[in-house]
DNA sequence: TTGTCAATTGTCAGTGACTGACACTAGCCT
DNA sequence: AGGCTAGTGTCAGTCACTGACAATTGACAA
């Protein structure tokens, strides 16, 4: 376990790394991404660029610190699930209980409105969505590994989990974007949305779509 | 329709435009994306750099110059299919038909060995990863609304068209790559690849998966 | 053919993200 | 107290990219 007081050192270090994640979605989020520099940051927090660059790998990386946190509770309520759960339950569950859990784990770090204007931001910047979906990528192939274990499979053996995985993903991707355009921009909302989303996975695969489903505005 | 000779003007423009993708293209492949500068490009084609910027939005772009016929070849060939087809079918026949006709497409631009270099080189370069998963969603909008429009329904209205293009891109970009790490790295080999992970969907996503699928390796 | 117009290109100066090298400061530990 | 070292700042430099303006060069009419 972890000491309870990390010494002095320890504590300055995670000071400064959350002041820079919290003035950073600050700015981003108020005056835009692009237009704001890594100085302005870096000179609100008062330490060196050199500084930030040691605690971020680049620019994008502080924009998707609390999102970091996010994915990684759902890798872990995925892990929690019930072995005797098929692969796209022990995916479904996962992720609905994830959401229930983000609340609060996201509320540590910075307030939740600044998490969902953050989110947002992500989506309508172009830099910022290309590094989102390169993440969300990696993340798959983390989750087809967990699912191939589940079911006792070789990842390169069998495609199905990698399958299963990126249309699972294809779905929350969709989930999330269609989310950011809507009205309920809650964390109950996006709960919501990914149970009706993803009930709809299987339908929209089939042969044809004859049975009207309409009225699903996001 | 166009003129027969476009003029000098125009044919110049074309000469500089389709010298910086090749020199560009083999550079990339032979020193590797990050070590190649924009200078020594345009040092090669004998031109400027303002030049190269004037074609090419950014140094990612003309990376993905022929990529990106590949993609409209895809689209084009999903707008030809009839009517009376799935969704799903006919997302599945666009992308096999458009393979068919992409050997020569590519052929025309430059040799169909470095596109395929040029392919493998995208996947494992995060910076051109994280460009080609954006370009990617922006296609999948645009594939979901001829969806839409093929089954009389409005994108906004009706999650499907998005829920079914999400599941299928996400199932073409497992092709791309396991195709890339696999060794039969040809056109036919990905399009082999694409109709075994296309019937693979299905049975990924049933309730549980005790039907032995494996043996399946890239 | 020549002169004019407009499209292309080049030059220049600058911004902003990022990096390596090295000096410096300040917790930590004996 | 004093040495060790993790963390920080400074500096100089690279590279992608941009706006402004000047120079060039096809196109096209007189």
């Amino acid at each position: 376990m972890t000491v309870p007081t990390p010494g002095l050192r320890e504590r300055k270090k995670q000071r400064t790394h959350d002041a820079l994640i919290r003035v950073a979605l600050e700015l981003f989020t108020t005056q835009g991404y692009e237009r704001t520099t890594v100085d302005e940051i870096v000179e609100a927090v008062e330490v060196s660029q050199r500084t930030f660059f040691r605690y971020f790998g680049s620019k994008e990386e502080v924009a998707f610190a609390v999102q970091h946190m996010v994915e990684e509770l759902f890798v872990r309520a995925l892990g929690e699930r019930p072995p005797a759960e098929g692969p796209f339950d022990a995916l479904r569950h996962a992720v609905l209980s994830s959401w229930d859990h983000a609340g609060e784990a996201i509320a540590d770090v910075v307030p939740v409105e600044l998490y969902l204007r953050n989110f947002q931001m992500i989506e309508s910047t172009p830099a910022l969505l290309a590094f989102h979906l390169r993440r969300s990528a990696e993340t798959e192939e983390t989750i087809a590994r967990i699912i191939a274990d589940r079911e006792g499979l070789d990842v390169d053996g069998d495609p199905r989990p990698r399958i299963a995985v990126a249309a699972f993903s294809g779905v929350m991707r969709v989930t999330g974007q269609m989310w950011v355009r809507g009205t309920d921009q809650s964390l109950e909302g996006i709960r919501a949305l990914t149970e009706r989303y993803l009930d709809h996975l299987g339908p929209a695969l089939a042969p044809h779509w004859r049975t009207g489903a309409a009225g699903d505005a996001p």
